[in-house]
RNA sequence: CGCGGGGUGGAGCAGUCUGGUAGCUCGUCGGGCUCAUAACCCGAAGGUCGCGGGUUCAAAUCCCGCCCCCGCUACCA
């Protein structure tokens, strides 16, 4: 019976390109889950999109001198180049500018409103008079109180590294006009966290499985969540669906983000023969849905998200958020916005996608922040990839081609050693099921690696190289039995490798694709393609240069 | 300040919930093999598990204090 898996990761902003972290922290693992519950026959929807709305998109468009639409424009095809680079399996990968964005998510705040759990509040804010606007704090600039640095952000000083608030700022001036900003009162609709705390935290402690750091994290949270403003000043992103805040309003980008999930769904299904097929996901009590982020956004995903659904009322909660931490590099945070970190098009130009993710893949940061150098990287495609792996394909395949004219061998009887080695494919795939259903993707690689070797070993046992000077047949039997394992290993690591499984699989004569969650035989008499290395090595000084873009 | 996570042999990590002579991958050293992308296999050396106390017959694992790193706390989700 197959079960149905919402696959939720998280929205990038389309600002500019992505990094590392990203594909650490939410979209390689996402991938692997996903592809592995579709092999296993389960019914996947993996959505996600670029998050188009928000302040750092407008203040991207003001610096461009373009508009956001345009910026999304710009960087919304690139990210969508690297899952295509990358073999990342979206069944939408869409944005937050679209029509039927906009619509569920209007919907979903008349159903909280309707419900009670939006409150309307009033706040004073900055506003600049000369462009008639209100000024989130970052537009602001100004002294900074603490070291007088004279051009501080409202949210932050980039002298002394202090976060502010925009009114302690001595001198206030607007960003967008140099005039000096006045204090406004503002009216805005917060979320009623608190309300809706009590079943949150109900809900969080049936989760016993969860990561400790999510779950702790997001218990943490819950004594003492505020009301949570969903609306604000600015005049780009999602209409507020009532008039009751009067004009220059818009739905808070937070808000609507975590609503893409529904609405990528609901897209998603919208161009299917069965346009109402979301609610397979999102309201049978059976399907499941894992959202992939990272750690700085557990907040939303654990609790602010989660309550969301229990105002709406008639859509199902995470069944887990298995949040990653953060990819480092010697100890900097992989991320764009600190300006650290190289975009994903440059490792791409220089490293094969399965190379990558095999790279990646071994250093997911699931418990702790995880380091990831260039050394560690080429470390990790040359001495693991290539030489336990790559190797284990291209010695037992070349030996078979040359020896038995570009065939599978036949298999003869079979010795316990033999037996062994047969079995430990379904063990493997079982492990490695198993590891990948409890989302520990990095032990699920480990456990294939581990196969690999075991093969490895069995061959340097069995040496076929030196039985087939005297007994072909049993060296038949010998390579037959490397195959059949080499089959199986091929399909566990198939959702962390996609592209060299569909590669191998050509090899050994079963076509690219992979079935299902089980090791097809490789019968005597196949006929095997064309054999050569699977993965290139890499030379030590492969990502040497420092290039930016 | 507070909250959450982390600090384990040269590197990257697991083990901590359910205390009982410290485990994995890589590297290093020695050996074997030569089919294979100088790849593969076997063995060894190397850590008193951030620091200081405490509980216990016994602690990386439980408790207390401290130091350091990361994230959140902040209209950059």
């Amino acid at each position: 019976m197959s079960r149905r898996i919402l696959v939720a990761v998280a929205w990038p902003y389309a600002q500019g390109p992505l990094h590392l972290g990203h594909l650490g922290g939410a979209y390689l693992p996402s991938d692997i889950f996903a592809r592995y519950q579709r092999t296993a026959g389960n019914d996947v929807l993996m959505v996600s999109g670029s998050d188009a709305n928000g302040t750092p998109i407008t203040v991207k468009a003001d610096e461009m001198g373009i508009t956001p639409r345009e910026v999304v424009d710009k960087y919304h095809p690139m990210i969508l180049g690297y899952w295509e680079t990358l073999g990342i399996s979206f069944d939408l990968f869409t944005t937050t500018m679209t029509d039927n964005h906009h619509t569920v998510t209007q919907q979903f705040f008349l159903e909280l409103l309707e419900h009670g759990y939006l409150t309307k509040r009033t706040s004073e804010q900055f506003y600049d008079p000369e462009t008639e606007r209100f000024l989130p704090d970052r537009y602001v600039e100004g002294t900074c109180p603490h070291c007088g640095y004279e051009d501080a952000r409202g949210d932050q000083c980039d002298n002394c590294g202090r976060t502010l608030d925009a009114t302690d700022l001595i001198n206030p001036r607007s960003k967008l006009s140099g005039a000096s900003p006045e204090r406004r009162e503002t009216e805005h609709f917060f979320l009623d966290l608190p309300a809706l705390a009590p079943e949150v935290r109900d809900w969080l402690n049936t989760k016993t499985s969860w990561r400790k750091h999510v779950k702790n994290w997001a218990l943490g949270m819950l004594d003492e969540v505020p009301e949570r403003a969903i609306t604000r000043d600015i005049e780009w992103g999602v209409d507020v669906p009532v008039d009751d805040l009067g004009p220059g309003k818009r739905i808070y980008v937070w808000f609507d983000a975590v609503i893409g999930y529904l609405s990528a769904a609901v897209e998603w299904a919208s161009n299917t023969d069965d346009p109402d097929q979301w609610q397979k996901w999102w309201k049978d009590p059976d399907a499941e849905s894992y959202y992939f982020v990272g750690k700085d956004n557990i907040p939303f995903h654990a609790v602010i998200w989660p309550g969301m659904l229990i105002g709406h009322g008639e859509l199902n909660l995470p069944t887990d958020v298995p949040a990653n931490q953060y990819i480092t590099f010697k100890g900097a945070k992989a991320s764009k916005s600190k300006g650290i970190g190289r975009p994903i098009g440059w490792y791409n130009e220089r490293l094969q996608p399965d190379g990558l993710r095999y790279a990646i893949g071994a250093n997911l940061p699931e418990q702790n922040d995880t380091d990831l150098s260039d050394e560690e990287i080429i470390r990790r495609i040359n001495e693991e990839l290539v030489a336990t792996w790559g190797n284990l394909v291209n010695r037992v395949l070349s030996m078979s081609t040359r020896n038995f004219d570009d065939l599978v061998p036949e298999p003869g009887d079979l010795t316990d050693e033999d037996r062994l080695i047969l079995d430990l494919g379904p063990v493997t795939l079982e492990a490695v099921g198993a590891h990948i259903e409890r989302v520990e993707l990095r032990a699920g690689l480990r456990s294939s690696m581990d196969a690999a070797s075991e093969v490895n070993a069995y061959l340097n046992a069995t040496e076929p190289w030196n039985v087939l000077k005297e007994d072909k047949d049993r060296a038949g039997t010998i390579l037959w039995t490397a195959i059949q394992a080499i089959s199986a290993i091929r399909v566990a690591l198939s959702p962390y490798l996609p592209f060299s499984a569909a590669t191998i699989g050509t090899m050994l004569g079963i076509g690219s694709e992979v079935e299902g969650w089980s090791a097809p035989e490789v019968v005597g008499g196949t006929s095997l393609g064309k054999i050569e290395p699977v993965f290139a090595k890499l030379e030590d000084d492969a990502l040497d240069d420092v290039d930016d873009d």
